[in-house]
DNA sequence: CTGTATCCTGGTCGATACTG
DNA sequence: CAGTATCGACCAGGATACAG
């Protein structure tokens, strides 16, 4: 595998981290998640501030470790379909931990701290 | 706050990351979780590998996080013992289902491309 | 025993321009 | 529309030495 590989694990959730951890993953699943299949283009406005290069390349990641399925078309102009493969999707109960603990936690803790959600994609 | 300030987050799970993410502080949880109150050297001592400058770090943030405890006895020799917060221990379920879907990950995917774990704490 | 203080390096991430 | 190709900045993390 590639950006997995030659890395030191000290426990199988830290192999977990280092799917999810990418700066843009987590969003990118929870948005395959929650509408399903998306175009290359669809995700890109669903996530403003991410550019090109990086969407490109988190996809590419998440491709490689098998969690996400690219469905090319070959057609003009192209046409690239990404949706969850079955261990993208056995991935969502954790995210929605994630998300319900870091709701709670910022009402409780962070935001008394300065600490503030660009937008909340729920 | 300190480290999650300055950041933007798209979202809560990120958030929940920002918390987690650190390179050792999954493991220092683990561990606190497990085992509860430890001093400084025996956590230090279950994580082999891990600096004296990168734990204190990893553990000042957690502390400023409100997620781990740190307690002061005033002797000579110094004694500090660190535990969970309850934010600490609200975590371990979302540490644990990280733990078992990546056990998963690796039987089904992760091994067969090379990826290993150089010691399981379980 | 429990930390600080420096210095340094690799790699992630962003900006920008270009392409089939 | 869906990508590549470069370049550069930043900083988390490691090595090492020192200290109360």
């Amino acid at each position: 595998m590639g950006h997995l590989c030659d890395k030191v694990y000290n426990c199988e959730k830290e192999l977990t981290l280092g799917v999810i951890g990418g700066k843009w993953k987590m969003l990118i699943l929870w948005h395959l998640g929650r509408q399903g299949t998306k175009r290359f283009n669809e995700l890109k406005s669903l996530m403003p501030g991410i550019t090109q290069r990086m969407l490109v390349k988190q996809l590419r990641e998440l491709e490689e470790d098998r969690i996400v399925h690219r469905e090319v078309y070959p057609v003009v102009p192209p046409k690239v379909e990404y949706s969850l493969t079955e261990h993208g999707i056995s991935l969502l109960p954790i995210l929605d931990m994630m998300y319900k603990w870091g709701e709670n936690y910022m009402d409780n803790v962070a935001s008394k701290n300065g600490v503030e959600i660009k937008e909340a994609v729920k």
